[in-house]
DNA sequence: TTCCTTGCAAAGGCTTTGCACACCG
DNA sequence: CGGTGTGCAAAGCCTTTGCAAGGAA
């Protein structure tokens, strides 16, 4: 396949950091990288795939699965879990994202990163871990399934 | 079925609760939740199964992911994704739990809660958002991961 | 007696993997 | 060229669901 399709400024940012850390790049990597930017908030990995289809068929779900785990591992990329039957990435560069998902209704609600606090600092100071602040998923109760009182929504 | 088996204290208590949500109590309900209680941190569906088994093989693994789901509904228990491929549960009687799951080599780091700091209360204030601190799973590089620099570990 | 729960087995959905070919560097 | 990456298709998991029988209240 050749590599004629157009690449943004963000897209072509981390091609060149795979490509440092000796990964080789693909017409398909770039597509994936763009539909994974051009998303506004998170993404599947089946929503990647139609994505990319948009432009071309010369993509497969199995090339997006693994795509998807080298970004992953590169730290491009962050995985939310919505509730467990919806996991999506993210790129890191759509900024620092808490998603509240109710555990009852499903809503997810989308919270100033703010209410972190000093978390990430503690974690760092305390274990040496680098948290991944930019997309955090706290499950809980929203207001709505709070009032409806005891009784199961369901 | 008959209901001859032993059930502990705790387990007594969370039957009640179920019953006056007007939920029937069965022997099969009663020894999830006893397995729940009595794994330290978190447990998957398969474990628990095999834990059930243990004590008899009336219990099959659909009535498992069903009695999860209804503990889930009720706040019985929380849902701790430990990086995509492992969901776990555990009650929330098990206290605070931060989990620093390392995106690179898959480790987990069990965090005190005071990590935390403020933030159920923040999230609580601004959006009136119950979040169930219990088990909350975090994301990022470890401490080994980090050093081992920029070149994937994979 | 009512109708909620369970067991069983099949279906479903998502993700991974083996293999041969393609192609990046 | 050498070795990585991809497509294809099958396999693998884990989880859900329909239906009839069982049993809690």
């Amino acid at each position: 396949m050749t590599r004629a399709h157009h690449t943004t400024t963000a897209t072509r940012t981390y091609i060149e950091r795979l490509r440092q850390k000796g990964h080789r790049i693909t017409p398909q990597r770039e597509m994936i990288l763009e539909a994974l930017l051009a998303s506004s908030a998170h993404i599947t990995a089946e929503e990647i795939l139609a994505a990319v289809q948009t432009h071309t068929q010369a993509i497969n779900i199995a090339t997006v699965y693994r795509t998807i785990d080298l970004l992953f591992k590169e730290g491009i990329i962050t995985r939310v879990d919505l509730g467990g039957e919806r996991i999506a990435y993210t790129t890191v560069r759509h900024g620092t994202h808490v998603h509240l998902v109710c555990r009852r209704c499903g809503r997810v609600i989308e919270a100033d990163h703010a209410v972190l606090g000093m978390l990430g600092v503690q974690v760092r100071q305390r274990y040496g871990f680098a948290v991944d602040l930019e997309h955090i998923a706290l499950f809980g109760l929203c207001r709505d399934c709070q009032q409806t009182g005891e009784q199961l929504a369901d």
